[in-house]
DNA sequence: TTGAAAGCGCTAACAT
DNA sequence: ATGTTAGCGCTTTCAA
């Protein structure tokens, strides 16, 4: 075979206690239906510690045909301080289950998703992003059980974001609204789907759809832009996140233009750096808070075999009022 | 034992191909020292697509001893696009080699890092986070491989990037420096270093140490700390990110002071919103670019046993020119 | 209350 | 060129 390792295993372990390895495992994964006698599982749990015994994770899984490895599937997007709380979150709560959280970070490179399912003999999969049906089956095919975070709900998010930004330009008196495309990733789900949010809040309510442009990351291009929505009547802006709106505030400012007066800005993402432009950009926050949490309960259902009333969802957007529209 | 899983699995695949299991593993595994026939080799890689079989990789790991996981561990922080962009290199270069990238995102929640190698068996640890002797010992007592993709030079190039800034700003005629440090974090070893190159750059010029002052989020705030400075002579700062530095920006703004003729002002991490703030914000970009496929190469020759002339350095500080520090 | 023993699905040495 | 077989370290039944 091969040449035997020198890692502790748990026969190492049972032969520092004077138990067997059954004992151990016994002892180790709290066994329901056994009694450990105080004295053994002292003697056991005194030995593990002394070896620093830490069992092998594929043979655990190997033996009971399932894992305590749990796969989070992120977008390969930066990831902002606000998703960064809710993964910690669902960390520490799966780790209050003996689960262990690994990331999937970048979807698109490195192996396929399922693939990573088998090679970890995951037991759950928590996507964060959609997976086309393939992927789905492919990863349910693998034995995982498969959790969306904020599947089908996530469309109607989306656009209560757009909603938002839209409902509170309006409020403000604004009647013509104009919205700020990403140059990048422009037709991307996201992009789309927000901007949704802002056409329906607009017919709703009984007035024209946002006039629609692309902003580059660019003063002078963006200058351009804000020329066309003067243009046009346009006195409130959507973007579709901060950076964006920043660049409409920079296109203004070199038209001699400002906010909110004669143009009203609001963002989505409330990046720290909105904190200190000029001026200070309101903007749409989507808070995870608790829903780390509430995932981890979701997934320690499913493995339960449980199908529990699905996931609360993740997001819940929330305004920030600064003074590009107050 | 256990219900016996529906998986598919590679004696499945022998079966539909009509091989012998072990033959399906050579196939599969592309075992060197094993010659195949082409049709032998055909016939399995079709049996094994037409099953979507996958090797699971606890059996996988647990016969063979190393598995193809690699963990990357992050430190817990926002990633930036940046560094998102380092590690889909990292997961495409692995992946051609046969490995699978996983990233622990969460230092300090969830489980321990040993805890979490030996739940997967990870065969290599890829840490951008410094760690203390006794993880790294811990980590290593579970047979990763440990491969530090900052070592070392971190500080060092820590400091290049307070130097570079420096070094800018002295250029261009400014003799009198502030350094604006973050409200949060200010006593990170990142922070601290960053300060250190600026420190080191005026010391190494004959010029008197920076200015430091803290800056919060905050117009106000910002605006009494460029108040200080002016008081002092301070004609150039350098700020610890490009928050701060945009802070700096809206607090001169308040003043009716601007960039760069009353303060240059220089950041660092070249974020999207430093293109369009007012004025447009110098940084010192710290680029990844080829990195990720040299901390791959550094992998793949530890897990053949090479110990390669460590790795090469993952940053590389870069001056990005705009107007607030021309 | 404990332990012996049978696998889990795979790799790799050893036949054939 | 292919198959037989012995484990890898663990969980879980079953017997003691």
């Amino acid at each position: 075979m091969r040449r035997p390792s020198n890692r502790v295993t748990s026969t190492d372990v049972a032969r520092e206690a004077g138990v067997s390895q059954t004992t151990v495992s016994f002892v180790l994964n709290d066994t329901r239906g056994q009694t450990i006698p105080e004295e053994t599982r002292r003697r056991v749990l005194e030995a593990a510690k002394r070896l620093d015994y830490r069992p092998r994770g594929s043979a655990r899984s190997l033996a009971a045909g399932r894992s305590d490895v749990v796969l989070l599937a992120l977008p390969g997007v930066p990831i902002s301080a606000n998703l960064s709380r809710f993964i910690e979150q669902l960390a520490a709560a799966l780790a209050e289950n003996g689960l262990s959280l690994l990331t999937h970070l970048v979807e698109g490179h490195g192996r396929p998703l399922p693939d990573l399912c088998a090679a970890v003999d995951a037991s759950v999969v928590v996507s964060l992003i959609p997976l086309d049906a393939e992927t789905a089956a492919a990863v349910q095919r693998t034995g995982a059980e498969l959790v969306h975070g904020a599947a089908g709900r996530a469309q109607v998010e989306l656009q209560a974001i757009g909603r938002l930004q839209a409902g509170h330009l309006i409020e403000s008196g604004r009647e013509r609204l104009g919205y700020a495309l990403p140059a990048l990733h422009a037709t991307e789900f996201r992009v789309r789907e927000r901007m949704r949010g802002v056409e329906a809040e607009c017919a709703d309510r009984g007035l024209a759809p946002p006039l629609a442009l692309t902003v580059d990351m660019d003063g002078e291009q963006a200058a351009l832009v804000v020329d066309e929505w003067v243009r046009s009547s346009v006195t409130g802006v959507c973007a579709y996140n901060d950076e964006a709106a920043m660049a409409v505030l920079a296109g203004m400012h070199r038209r001699g233009l400002s906010a909110p007066d004669d143009l009203a800005v609001i963002g989505v993402g409330d990046i720290v750096a909105g904190q200190v432009c000029i001026p200070p950009l309101t903007t749409v926050a989507v808070d995870y808070e608790n829903s780390g949490r509430d995932l981890a309960r979701v997934v320690a259902a499913r493995l339960e075999g449980e199908t529990p009333a699905e996931s609360a969802s993740v997001t819940r957007p929330r305004l920030v009022r600064r003074a590009s529209a107050p």
